[in-house]
Order: structure tokens, then C-alpha cells, then sequence
RNA sequence: CUGCCCGUAGCUCAACCGGAUAGAGCACCAGCCUUCUAAGCUGGGGGUUACAGGUUCGAUUCCUGUCGGGCAGGCCA
């Protein structure tokens, strides 16, 4: 519809304007119904080259628009916007449209199957996963299932580090836990991790357990004497608790990724190598330096420390280039926004091994910190101390669609602000209910009705010509630009808008209206519509990981 | 001090890459259930889009500056 509507005005613009010719028409649906079904600013653009009033021009362009039988009505408003209004039967056939595409629709196929790469949670195995972990969690499924609704091969992957600083204190507080030292002893280590679960390890360990995690199964020896046997375990251990916390959240990953494997098969000491030969390298004072300036960075950064190891973008840049190699065109990492300069430091070690990585490789979504407020103070998130809010709690407490929900609704790149006794009090009223319930609803008028829903696909849409049918028609038309729209943002929240916006058109047809009534043609014509809005639901709350409810 | 993100109703957030009267939810006020699920609907109050300039037909959106919040700037991850 949009492309044809740009074609006519195409040809009436070449006969009105045949000098100026490179400029791109805008269609936009406007925000008021009352501005016609799409809207477009041709005339004002037009206006300075043709030194003319944009009214007038606007005039002569409607003038010159070849006939369609899809354009009731157009007009003139405003400074000079050339509003559209759609006949009828332009707006009915969406229905049949979704009808026959079931869970199809809103889907496309411009990914064109390429391969793509979800990076999300890579959280390390120090503790359970906390509500920040959650806000990835949460987007980067989103985005993984957008992908893949536009036609992307997707991979989703976590990686995490089990070997570094950070695992040997996870070793150390578990070691001294397991010969029975109290967090508050003087010799629990320092910057140890404090947590309750850190009690539960040691006692696993002792008694021999066996953990079996997505990626990996160890038994414990329960020696205290062997460290390389409680590290294995407290890993393994905790890896199985964050797969519960994120069986919890309905979330799976397709592959497991190991910094320590990048050391033990060779991938860091050869890109380390490579990136020597590639000249963008040099000593210094016994440490060996990366010219990430020559790729835009403000300074350039240590890669071999005097003590002869890494720090820490060495091995990202070989695990990326090892996702280069495993044919990932496109790679999307999800990490919060601390992690923002890693961003130059990898995607310039990239370039300076100028194997052909495009520059923009790979994208990145940041999400900003979740600040946890509880009794109306800020909960201070410390894994060391302790206290902090893990995602199960909040699944346990508020339920795991609203909370995923609430954390993929809003703008990655905006704080968010999480108040517990607030999700807990006002469940209720979270957005995702009156979505769900829209679905539920139609569900029940359905299954009332006792007739066979795909006949509806064959009814006469004809009768539908209410404000409430248009507006919902409309609406539903919309959906599939919607999911091109939210994936070329990587912005979930978008989706999450949208089904807000036909969940409230819903309801508010649905008090004004009875389907269930005597005149035939018009119960099958409406029930028509209300099935398709069911469907669309069912297939945006599926990219957002939250289930379709047929009764609440 | 420098870089990145953000600042919109009392609170939590939108606004289709520059468009028409800046929209929802919560909270507040007034209505709507003998009728398909009231977790709903209808109406109302509530705003100098942090502030000051600039760009143009037109700015919440783009540019500059100021203020405020967050995150980074380590041979830590």
C-alpha cells in the first residue's frame, strides 16, 4: 500500500516538478485519524526550488495523481500536507491476509538466512545472575528472536571466563568456607565473595556432589587440598545455578564459549602473534602495546603486561575473531554499559588484523545499569557483600512474563529504575496483563461461539466500516513494518509499544461492540476481525518471549 | 579534567531518524457490569520537553554552551 501510494506520487510529482528530481518522498501515518490514513509533506519539500506556496503546489499535485481505487478520499491540511484516506476494502483485506499467514505473519525473509550472532548475560560464574543480568537477558532474547523473525540464521552464545582473578577469589572463599572460616574472620580472603550460596558450594563439595551444567558436568573431589578440584566444581556449580536462573527466565542459549579455551588451543597466542606481524604494535617499557590509536582510540592500550600475561581485550579480540571464522556476517553484542570501551579496543584490534572484519564489526546494544530500589531506598548491588536482588527472586515474586516484560519494554540506552515493592505491589497493573488479557479475551468469545475458525478466513469483511473496525484494522496493517522497524533499531521496546497500542484499540472495540449477535454477516465479519487481532498478539508476544494466555 | 549514554506530567516510560493539538500507564476526580472475562471502557485535571542560544516553513528530535544524573577513562575484568 505504502509503495503504491509513493509510486502515483511519484508520476505527479515529475509532472509538476520535472526539474527536481532527486528528492525522497515521505510517507508517514499520522498520529490523528483525523489526518487521513498516511500523510505526506511532498508539497512543503517542493515549496523552495519551486518558489511557490506549498498549498498550491499541494493542489496541483493532487491534480495530477493518477486514479486508484484504493484512495477514498485526499486533502489538503495544514501548511500544506497532502493527507490520504484509504477506501474500505483497502483496509478489510488485512484480515484475510493475517488469517492466511498465521504465525507467519510479520514475519519476512530479508535476513536471507545469513548468520548472525547474539552475544547476551556472558556473566561470570561468581554468583547467581541479578536483575542487571536480567535487562540482557531479557533485550538480547528479544533481539535474537527479532532476527530471526526478519529472516536471520541466529545463534544465541554466552561466554564466560573461568580461569581469570575473579575465579580465583570464587577459589579462595569457597576454600575457606570449606574448612568452616566465617565471612567475617580475619582470614576469609579480603575481596572474597560473602553470599550465602558460597556455603551451599562448600558443603556440595565436601559431600562429593556432581553438578551437571548446559555445558558442563563435574564431580567434586571434596579434597580441600586441591584447588584445581574446587575451582572445577564452584564453576560448574555456579554455571548450573545461573542455567536455573535462566530456565526460570525461558531462556536458552545454543552455545557455551570458554575464555580459557581461547589460552589452552593457541587462539590467543596467535592472534597476539598476528597482530605483531601486522605492524600496529610496539614495546615499552617491558610490556608490549597495541596502537588501537591508529583505529580511533584516544591512547594506545597494554596487551602484554611486564609479568608476560594478558589483559583482558587480548582474548576478546581472538574470541571475536573466532567468531569471524565461524562465518557470523553479523555478530550483536548485548552487554551493559560498563563495558562501553571495550568497544574501540576490539573492533581496532580487528581492524589492525586486517583479515577484511568491516569496520562497524560488530554492533553492540548497551543497556544502562537497573537501579534496585526496595522501601524506598537504592539496593546496592555488591556480589562480594552480598547483597544484591537475583533475577529468581524477582521471577518468583513477580512472575516471569511481567518481568520480562518490564525489563524489554524501555529503551535499552535509558537507566531504568526497578522498585521492588512496586513490581510486587502493582503486578497487577503491569502493562503485560492488558496485553494478555486482550488475548484472553477474544479467546473466550471464540471458543463461545462454537464455530470453526478457519471458515473465517472465507467471510464477507465488507460489513466492518465502524471508527473502532477502521482504527484496529489499520493498526493490525501495521504490524509488519513494525518488526522490520523494532529490528534495524536492535530496539525490542518497539514491539512492546505496538502490542500496547492494538491491545488498548481492542478493548476499547470490544466494550463498544458485541460480536456474539444475530445478524450473521456481521458476527462472522467481526469475529473475522477479532481473530486476526488475536493472532497478531499471539505473534508479538512470542517475539517478546511472553506467553499468550487463553484465560487469565 | 576527557569520552559515551541520559534529562519529557507527581512517579515509571513513549513519541514512526525534522512534522500537524507532545502521548500512555500508575496515582487523583466523575461515570459504565441482569448482556461475549470490570486485570476492561468513557470523560476530566495535570507540561515553558532541564536551561540558554543557533540552524528553517517547522525542533522533544539536529548543532553549540551551561546545569544535573549514570558509566567509563588500570600493565583490573
Amino acid at each position: 500500500m505504502k509503495t503504491h501510494l509513493t509510486q502515483l506520487l511519484a508520476t505527479a510529482a515529475k509532472s509538476i516538478a520535472p526539474d527536481n528530481a532527486d528528492f525522497t518522498i515521505l510517507l508517514e501515518r499520522p498520529k490523528s485519524a483525523e489526518h487521513g490514513d498516511f500523510a505526506t509533506n511532498l508539497a512543503l519539500v517542493l515549496a523552495k526550488p519551486l518558489k511557490q506556496n506549498p498549498r498550491a503546489i499541494a493542489a496541483q499535485i493532487i491534480e495530477a495523481l493518477p486514479v486508484s481505487a484504493y484512495i477514498a478520499k485526499t486533502e489538503i491540511a495544514g501548511a500544506g500536507f497532502i493527507n490520504f484516506f484509504l477506501s474500505p476494502q483497502s483496509k478489510q483485506v488485512v484480515i484475510r491476509d493475517i488469517l492466511k499467514a498465521g504465525n507467519q505473519y510479520g514475519r519476512n525473509d530479508t535476513g536471507n538466512k545469513q548468520k548472525v550472532q547474539i552475544e547476551f548475560v556472558s556473566a561470570n560464574p561468581t554468583g547467581p545472575l541479578h536483575v542487571g543480568h536480567g535487562r540482557g537477558a531479557a533485550v538480547g532474547d528479544c533481539l535474537a528472536r527479532l532476527l530471526d523473525a526478519n529472516g536471520w540464521d541466529v545463534t544465541r552464545e554466552f561466554y564466560y571466563n573461568d580461569a581469570g582473578a575473579q575465579i580465583d577469589n570464587l577459589t579462595a572463599s569457597v576454600l575457606a568456607r570449606c574448612k568452616g572460616i566465617s565471612t567475617e574472620h580475619e582470614s576469609f580472603p579480603e575481596n572474597g565473595y560473602r553470599g550465602e550460596y558460597i556455603n551451599d558450594i562448600a558443603a556440595a563439595y565436601l559431600t562429593k556432589h556432581t553438578v551437571i551444567a548446559d555445558d558442563i558436568e563435574v564431580t567434586a573431589s571434596g579434597d580441600i587440598n586441591n584447588l584445581e578440584s574446587i575451582r572445577a566444581f564452584s564453576v560448574a556449580y555456579l554455571r548450573h545455578e545461573q542455567d536455573l536462573d535462566l530456565k526460570a527466565f525461558q531462556i536458552k542459549f545454543d552455545v557455551f564459549s570458554l575464555e580459557s579455551a581461547l589460552y589452552s588451543n593457541g587462539m590467543v597466542e596467535k592472534t597476539v602473534q598476528a597482530l605483531i606481524k601486522s605492524g600496529h604494535t610496539y614495546e615499552e617499557n617491558n610490556a608490549l602495546w597495541l596502537k588501537t590509536t591508529d583505529f580511533g582510540d584516544d591512547k594506545d592500550r597494554v596487551m602484554r603486561k611486564t609479568d608476560g600475561s594478558y589483559t583482558y581485550f587480548v582474548p576478546d579480540i581472538a574470541y571475536h575473531t573466532d567468531k569471524w571464522n565461524r562465518g557470523f556476517v553479523r555478530v550483536i553484542n548485548e552487554q551493559g554499559a560498563d563495558h562501553h570501551s571495550t568497544i574501540t579496543r576490539v573492533r581496532a584490534g580487528l581492524q589492525a588484523l586486517d583479515i577484511n572484519i568491516p569496520k562497524g564489526w560488530p554492533d553492540y546494544v548497551l543497556h544502562q545499569m537497573v537501579t534496585v530500589m526496595r522501601n524506598g531506598e537504592e539496593v546496592k548491588l555488591s556480589k562480594r557483600a552480598g547483597s544484591y536482588v537475583t533475577l529468581r527472586d524477582l521471577i518468583e515474586e513477580v512472575g516471569c512474563d511481567a518481568t520480562r516484560y518490564f525489563l524489554a519494554a524501555r529503551r535499552a540506552d535509558s537507566q531504568l529504575v526497578f522498585d521492588i515493592d512496586l513490581a510486587r505491589s502493582q503486578s497487577n497493573d503491569n502493562p503485560v496483563y492488558y496485553i494478555q488479557y486482550a488475548h484472553a479475551r477474544i479467546c473466550s468469545v471464540l471458543s463461545q461461539w462454537h464455530g470453526d475458525a478457519a471458515s473465517l478466513m472465507h467471510v464477507d469483511l465488507s460489513p466492518l466500516n465502524t471508527s473502532h473496525e477502521t482504527v484496529l484494522m489499520q493498526r493490525l496493517s501495521e504490524y509488519p513494518e513494525v518488526v522490520v522497524n523494532a529490528a534495524t533499531e536492535l530496539a525490542p521496546h518497539v514491539i512492546a509499544n505496538y502490542l500496547k497500542d492494538l491491545a488498548s484499540d481492542f478493548h476499547s472495540y470490544y466494550n463498544e461492540y458485541k460480536f456474539l449477535i444475530d445478524d450473521e454477516q456481521l458476527k462472522l465479519a467481526r469475529l473475522g476481525l477479532i481473530s486476526a487481532t488475536r493472532q497478531v498478539l499471539k505473534n508479538g508476544l512470542d517475539l517478546l518471549g511472553v506467553t499468550a494466555k487463553e484465560r487469565m
